[in-house]
DNA sequence: GAGCACTGC
């Protein structure tokens, strides 16, 4: 181990925090530095962070854990690994890890360090996200990743023995796969102590944070680093950024944005107005309306600009574009605008309106200060504000589906699930119902153990483990081929067109494609024609089918191809026994069966678990069709519960597929 | 006849 530390530098000044943390200040803004001049160096000894450097190097030598409170803009992502490089922790054969939530941030963090460090790209610093590993395994030093991709090598090395420092950035996010890395890497700093972890929070959270990570106990004789974590600040480089409130709450809130844009443009001088709405209906209407206003006032100079997902990638590149000469653009926006994207655009004012965290509303209205100062308006009073929001977003943890993270933590040998120390605990409910999933799927024998080998396989294949043990199933039944299709589309959002106006068109074009036995088998029909005009782009467009869905499809199945193959499960096509595809997902979701009420007159399903009224979701091919018995892939909860992509069965299949499950059901509810 | 958004392996 090497306990580097710059000879002949002042040690940094050392406080206790009145909670029990460590707070760090720098000695001096100019630390030693044996670097050249280049532009790019005197760049990065501009960054805020740069102060600090000397501060977060002591830190990290002699504590276990550091916690780095740094604003946006503060260059703690791009600088720290560097720092870290430079002071040694890469010597030796070893590595630094830096963990991002998001995947571009990823490849956009790893290419400016490389950029910075002068290397080529995936040599001495590399990056890993889903579908590409640019890292050489013997040059690369510094590698940045997802958090869900270190959790996959945890698989292949649970003690993530490579890695001398694992930096975990934006943690204070709180990804689901964010806390789970943050639980196990506490786990693994037990066993080896010479592990170092950083850990980038925002105020508010950074205590809690140090709470967590704090494993000293009372009167121990500590060896090594010290077990209590450090905290430290990191100014950011954000302008100021006026709040306003309204007074009195507001109840039809697209109409008072809009008109709050109509006085921002009066009122203000120029520069670009971005809004915070709830979602795509909100966001047409508040374009339509501004467009009249703006007409029927005869006020001229705005640029409306839509901002959502689901939005055409071209056409989410016009917010980056420019505003026309003497326009002032207004970028709606759903919380899109929030984390995922850094808008580059210069001049922006800022306007939010749904009920929000506290946190939330904070990054929020720093997306108005990056460039210069600017205004925030909120469309809810200070006092709404104050005493009725939240601080921060409740963890995703703690209002997900579990499934997924309790058999990744089994996989990893944890076998006490529900003692799992998380920074924010599950709720017991919640990691008891994922269990029983588990075990109805045989995934978890009788002791709550892995099974051997669907369990583990089933761990293996990185998607919903009712998908991956369908992809098994398939196996068996001889539709392998079909299904990881299958598995492929439904892995993401929707191949469709997002449509508003053409619903007829995109109606008609379904048909074209429809089966009888239902969404999964369409998209079979769907994939088919794609492959057959050689991946077409303008045939897409023609079928009103998403073609860069249809390209990650493509990535997607590749992808489930290699794991499979890795399982030794061979892939085989059914060539057209649909049957076989049908049995395949009734074995992995038996557990979203239902069955049409009898004498319905409006479609009504009832589950055939829990007697739940549901309804097909009208975007099905099913829809209006009803089917006896079906089963379906998700539910979505609006005014009714619709069933998303079903499937038609025969009710028989339940009882092959889970004995156990339906054994009460079959004597009582399923007529033969 | 559809009714929040986003992320990840």
């Amino acid at each position: 181990m090497s306990q580097f530390w710059k000879p002949g530098t002042e040690r940094p000044r050392i406080v206790d925090d009145e909670e029990g943390g460590v707070l760090l200040y720098p000695t001096s803004s100019s630390s030693s530095s044996g670097f050249g001049y280049g532009s790019l160096e005197k760049q990065r000894q501009r960054l805020p962070v740069y102060k600090y450097r000397t501060a977060i190097l002591y830190s990290v030598e002699t504590h276990a854990t550091t916690i780095v409170v740094g604003e946006t803009g503060s260059g703690k992502t791009t600088q720290i690994p560097q720092y870290l490089k430079e002071a040694g922790w890469a010597e030796g054969g070893r590595m630094i890890a830096c963990t991002q939530p998001r995947r571009l941030a990823v490849q956009a963090v790893s290419t400016r360090v490389a950029e910075e460090m002068d290397v080529k790209l995936g040599e001495e610093v590399g990056y890993t996200i889903r579908f590409e590993d640019i890292t050489n395994e013997e040059l690369t030093r510094v590698k940045f990743l997802t958090d869900g991709v270190l959790l996959r090598e945890m698989m292949d090395d649970p003690l993530l023995s490579k890695y001398s420092v694992i930096m975990v950035d934006e943690a204070h996010e709180r990804s689901l796969s964010t806390d789970i890395l943050l639980g196990l890497l506490k786990k693994i700093q037990r066993r080896r102590p010479e592990l170092r972890i950083i850990i980038s929070s925002a105020t508010i959270e950074a205590k809690s944070m140090a709470a967590f990570f704090n494993t000293r106990r009372r009167r121990e004789q500590e060896q090594g680093p010290t077990k209590e974590p450090a905290i430290l600040s990191v100014e950011g480089r954000g302008f100021n950024v006026e709040i306003f409130y309204v007074e009195e709450p507001v109840s039809d809130y697209v109409r008072v944005a809009v008109s709050t844009v109509m006085s921002i443009h009066d009122q203000e001088r120029m520069g670009d107005i971005l809004v915070f709405l709830t979602g795509q209906d909100d966001i047409d209407a508040a374009i339509q309306l501004l467009t009249e206003e703006s007409q029927s006032s005869g006020k001229q100079g705005l640029v409306s600009v839509p901002l959502y997902s689901g939005l055409p990638r071209a056409d989410q590149d016009l917010v980056f574009s420019p505003s026309p000469r003497g326009k002032r653009k207004v970028i709606f926006s759903t919380n899109i605008a929030e984390t995922s994207l850094t808008l580059e655009i210069s001049d922006i004012e800022n306007l939010v309106v749904a009920p929000i965290s506290k946190a939330s509303a904070r990054q929020r209205a720093g997306r108005a200060g990056r460039v210069r100062p600017g205004k925030c308006y909120r469309l809810y009073t200070e006092d709404y504000f104050a005493n009725e929001m939240s601080v921060v977003g409740i963890p995703e943890i703690q209002r997900s589906n579990l499934v997924s993270c309790v058999i990744q933590l089994k996989a990893l040998g944890i076998d006490n699930i529900l003692g799992f120390d998380w920074p924010a605990s599950p709720s017991p409910e919640s990691m008891i119902r994922a269990l029983e999933v588990l075990y109805s799927l045989g995934v978890l024998d009788d002791d709550a153990k892995l099974t051997s080998p669907t369990g583990f396989q089933v761990a293996e294949i990185p998607l919903d483990p009712l998908i991956s043990k369908m992809i098994l199933a398939s196996c068996e039944l001889g539709c392998s081929e079909e299904i990881i299709t299958i598995a492929a589309v439904l892995s993401i959002q929707s191949i469709w067109i997002p449509v508003r106006g053409v619903q007829k068109q995109l109606d008609e074009a379904k048909l074209r494609f429809a089966a009888a036995e239902g969404d999964h088998v369409t998209f079979l029909n769907v994939y088919k024609g794609f492959i057959k005009s050689n991946k077409s782009s303008k045939w897409c467009h023609k079928n009103f089918i998403n073609y860069h869905a249809m390209r990650k499809v493509i990535e997607v199945r590749e992808q489930l191809k290699r794991i499979t193959q890795r399982l030794g499960i061979g892939l085989e096509s059914c060539e057209g026994d649909i049957q076989a595809v049908r049995k395949a997902v009734t074995t992995g979701f038996f557990a979203n069966a239902a069955r049409l009420e009898p004498f319905s007159h409006n479609g009504m399903y009832k589950t055939v678990r829990t007697s739940q009224e549901v309804y097909i979701h009208p975007s099905s091919v099913l829809f209006r069709v009803n089917p006896k018995f079906i089963v379906y892939h998700s539910l979505v909860s609006t005014d009714r519960q619709y069933m998303r992509n079903v499937i038609t069965i025969d009710p028989s299949w339940l009882m092959e597929a889970a004995p156990h499950f339906y054994q009460k059901q079959l004597d009582s509810s399923i007529p033969q």
